[in-house]
DNA sequence: TATTGTTATACTCTATAACTATA
DNA sequence: TATAGTTATAGAGTATAACAATA
């Protein structure tokens, strides 16, 4: 349905609009491919901060995604619901509180990456080993990254 | 505020997600930077294709566009009370409406350019000029479209 | 006083289905 | 019967502001 056709020129041509279209249909495509797993891309973004730093704060996860406050409150409420992750008391700070991930959510984000992997697989179809490494260094210096941190996963 | 810090590790590794960011992020501040010329990106696309394509109909609109036929409606109807576009009764088939820009509509479209030119330049100042025409290379190819027709403009 | 997490609320965007007028 | 356009409506998703507990 949608993304299936390539878009229209004149559009094409500029580079902007290229970015813009081929990022917004692998979002697309990433949230549907998600969606058996019972999971959006919010929460898959959110497992990976906390598989990679156990016991961020909420106002951690905040600064460190494009999800704001009160909606992360829901995005966490749905991760304890799925008993992928759990609020644990903050050791210093009351306040707070000190976000983890269980078990299942471990193995839960294991699968979601596989998924991530098949969806990329599938977009990047049609560019070859070497292109696809030119594209991750071109998308990085564009993202305002450093040079390839030794050659990372996918 | 929004996508001004660079995406965490370890997802800022992986092709997919940086597709994504990337894309997400110029379409965002393209967004922002059309709202003092009151539009938003649909009428922009909106009024690119009838600039290329005039009296196209607004099922052939939706074809090539990602907006529906009831949204579509209501672009139209926002670009009509600007003044930028105009139904006019469509020879052929009284139940269709051939979409014709305006003078003013052309007017108009010519400043969201600037607009997109320079969002666009913002966005690809960590980029040189190779690597820019790699990079144009790389996702038309992606986004299904065969090789550069004889350097398109930006 | 400021911050953390929360709630309630409103707002935007999009999708669905039903309706009309024409074909 | 089918199609073009429209309307009404509902559903996501997101943002804003106010609040309670704690610092």
């Amino acid at each position: 349905m949608k993304f299936d056709s390539p878009p229209p020129e004149p559009l094409a041509s500029a580079i902007g609009f290229l970015l813009a279209w081929n990022g917004q249909r692998i979002a697309y495509r990433f949230g549907e491919a998600l969606r058996p797993l019972g999971l959006r891309r919010h929460h898959f973004g959110v497992l990976n901060l906390l598989d990679s730093r156990p016991g961020l704060t909420q106002q951690e996860l905040v600064a460190r995604s494009l999800i704001d406050a009160s909606s992360m409150v829901g995005v966490l409420d749905e991760l304890e619901r799925l008993g992928l992750a759990e609020r644990r008391p903050h050791p210093a700070d009351r306040r707070k509180h000190a976000v983890h991930l269980t078990a299942a959510g471990r193995r839960k984000l294991a699968q979601a990456r596989k998924v991530a992997v098949a969806v990329a697989e599938e977009i990047l179809a049609p560019l070859g080993e070497r292109e696809r490494d030119e594209l991750r260094v071109l998308l990085r210096k564009l993202a305002g990254l450093e040079a390839d941190p030794a050659h990372g996963p996918r």
